[in-house]
DNA sequence: GTCTATAAAGCGATAGAC
DNA sequence: GTCTATCGCTTTATAGAC
């Protein structure tokens, strides 16, 4: 049954977009009502805790995304084809390296501090999900470990470079490269 | 000779920190002054441009370290040599994880648009100058340029990574299996 | 070169009509 | 649930005394 009014999650999908490209502090309300189309008034109904309301439940449906997506297929399934299909939805996700993660952005500046847990959540547990696949697939402990880390991060390295250097070639050659890493069989970590 | 009055470089260093804390945006004038110590009277002679007027001299500040340090020994020291020292400057410029990267911030956001132009070429020039280093150990060029780029990039994502997680330790693991990967003499890339 | 006072604009947030 | 009007505050920036 179709709606006329906005759900919050359509709200929250909107928003997202706006803190993305602007950061939290530099996204202003004006540029939310002007880029969204919702007023104040259908904003501070949705998010009563206004500017940081809105950043929590932003920084949530991204969290719920990769749980869903990413995290859990990491956990229970076929460990070679989740790191697979984590890394396509990674690219899909990113759009090949012209959008950033709002999750890393945040974690850059001030902003941090607000918004520590579920910043540190969303990151402890990517490795977290992805060592335990690359365990499955052999490697002992510490050699997951270090591997699932080095993969998240160059992830987000990536991303700042092609932004930096606004070439999004840089993203995709990474991911090419972080996958054949993250599977090689060598003796090295 | 000693100086009583402020000189434009100090102002800077003690700026960038504010700007390096909050980003762009978050950083406000009345924190420059309140953790500088410096008025606004004297902000504005400096800087009559205002905020984008420090925030290009803190980048060329920036620039101008790196470049010196970092980028200018790659070209044309010994290779091997100029890369271990390459990795001990960024240990100790970022403090062990502790301090982030304000190129590599200002460009995740709208920020990047503004400063497009010494943002770009800060990484262009830091990924030329170990590529041609690279170059000179022996490998050729698509592995150097490669190899140049990923570390670039993973130092880039370990400060992230490291903030995040709130965990400086994640940087000092990283920069070692970044100077390990850079100096690697098995074939792969 | 540094200060204080102040202007003009934009900010996040609220109130109340509909 | 959405709108407009508005509050109080902070912002960047300027002016002028010292």
């Amino acid at each position: 049954m179709p709606r006329i009014v906005a759900e919050k999650s359509d709200v929250v999908a909107a928003i997202a977009e706006v803190f993305r490209e602007h950061g939290y502090e530099g996204a202003s309300l004006s540029q939310i009502t002007a880029t969204t189309g919702f007023g104040k008034g259908s904003l501070y109904h949705f998010f009563p805790g206004g500017k940081e309301d809105m950043a929590t439940h932003i920084l949530a449906h991204i969290d719920h995304w990769f749980e869903t997506e990413i995290f859990a297929p990491l956990r229970t399934g076929d460990a070679a084809t989740a790191i697979a299909r984590m890394m396509r939805s990674v690219e899909t996700y990113f759009q090949s390296g012209n959008r950033i993660c709002l999750v890393g952005a945040f974690a850059l500046t001030g902003t941090r501090d607000r918004f520590a847990t579920p910043i540190a959540g969303y990151f402890r547990r990517w490795i977290s999900a992805l060592e335990g696949a690359l365990h499955r697939t052999g490697l002992n402990q510490p050699q997951a470990s270090q591997r699932a880390e080095t993969a998240v991060l160059a992830i987000q390295g990536a991303l700042v470079l092609a932004r930096a250097l606004n070439d999004a070639a840089v993203f995709t050659r990474a991911l090419h490269q972080i996958e054949a890493d993250l599977l090689r069989r060598d003796p090295q970590s």
